[in-house]
DNA sequence: ATTATATTTTTGAACAATCAAAACCGATAC
DNA sequence: GTATCGGTTTTGATTGTTCAAAAATATAAT
């Protein structure tokens, strides 16, 4: 009945991220897992999920996990918008590294209404994703989410646009920005190695970039030529 | 140790806005008005209050008051700073109308960085003011906030510059707005009248503006022709 | 089927912030 | 001086969020 605290959003943001991420989005999420995620002990969050049970926003499963319902989902989403919308802003109005708006919107999120929001996403010109290529859920908390392939999977020697980066971490996108490697720019996958652990790439200004697989996963692409994507493109070659 | 809650810094703020409303800014600030300010019970206030003191941020004499040491007074400056940054941002980059970014700074203030903070300031060129005339304290904490007249206390008959709003109330500054009443403003006190409690003003194009003597008296103006405070002025005649 | 292992839940406790209501000052009024 | 009254503090309890450690459970291994 209140609104939702913050801890609640984030429990709930993270509940849809781990379905999200996992092939069959209708599974469960292990405890554990969410715990992890939240930086809390398991014990606490088994308290939590009881209670947003008990609030009807998830559906809990005793020693299976936790799902989340209609209600919760939309939640959810709407804390997703929020936090995409912002780090948005944060790039394109406020000029802040792509690196270091993550964290900036993990608190802005929770503080912002709905007001601003709009007021944002007008702005911006009502965008479909943010600086990482994450989409951001309209205000009805619905949202595409294209399966798209990642660097690991995607076929060797075509060009792909990159499309999507699933790690906020700073220092991680630090490098992917040194690399000239953010949503928009054309790469090619040259080589694959499963023994050495490398993924080599022709990027930018057609220079050489390896890098890890579990790297490699995060960085999610699209054949070339496929519609608006291709706004800002830099060619490989 | 820990940073503050924002609590805590929602009690520092209230105490530093209750001690520069006082005459003597050294004076205590009693419990109950302290209480009141905060929309809490006497009770959890002096709990808070005792808190405070273990850690510092003021002096707190029971049955007498409180008031800030240098060090919450500091905090309590940074966080005003937050506040009015926020608030001028949120109305010339977000273009939100001047009566509704109280609100939403009221949140924004506890979940900005210092970075996020800072890069505004530059933004905006370092601003003396925020939208309401309230002055803004630097990153050092520290803060000028001349002594202005009232439209209460000024000289009859002569042209004043609107300089701050006292008063952060919604209703109260669409009033304000509807009447072309912002700090930048011109205007000219024309007449008092303690009894019918009205104070009648000639502002934007020449037109007459009747008021409360409460109302007069949290409009803070200066003297025409006194340096800078012209930029965006519009003559009363 | 029984045991071992990893995960999950429960229990008991803590901390922050709050309220209601009883007890307690301190300044005034007589 | 004693009574009174408004403001203040104390006391006891509640809510939300968390942890540590003990107890319980499911799954896999023998």
């Amino acid at each position: 009945m209140p609104l939702p605290s913050s801890t609640v959003e984030n429990y709930l943001k993270t509940i849809f991220k781990a379905q999200s991420a996992q092939q069959d989005r209708k599974r469960l999420v292990p405890m554990g897992h969410l715990a992890h995620a939240l930086g809390v002990v398991p014990g606490t969050a088994t308290t939590m999920v009881k209670a947003l049970a008990e609030s009807g926003l998830v559906d809990y499963e005793p020693y299976a996990g936790v799902r989340l319902t209609p209600a919760g989902e939309k939640l959810a989403a709407l804390v997703l918008r929020r936090h995409r919308l912002m780090e948005l802003f944060l790039v394109k109005v406020v000029g802040m590294s792509w690196a270091e708006v993550h964290d900036e919107a993990e608190r802005l999120e929770h503080a912002a209404s709905d007001k601003l929001i709009d007021r944002i996403d007008t702005m911006l010109g009502c965008p479909a994703t943010d600086p990482h290529g994450d989409p951001i859920p309209d205000s009805s908390g619905s949202m595409v989410t294209p399966d798209y392939q990642t660097l690991l999977t995607c076929p060797l020697g075509e060009t792909v646009v990159l499309t999507r980066v699933t790690d906020q971490d700073a220092t991680f996108l630090r490098f992917l920005e040194g690399n000239s490697l953010k949503p928009g720019q054309m790469l090619r996958v040259e080589t694959r190695d499963d023994a050495a652990d490398q993924v080599v790439v022709r990027g930018r200004n057609n220079r050489q970039i390896a890098i890890g697989m579990r790297a490699a996963a995060k960085l999610q692409v699209v054949p070339a030529g496929y519609g608006a994507e291709a706004a800002g493109v830099d060619s490989p070659a």
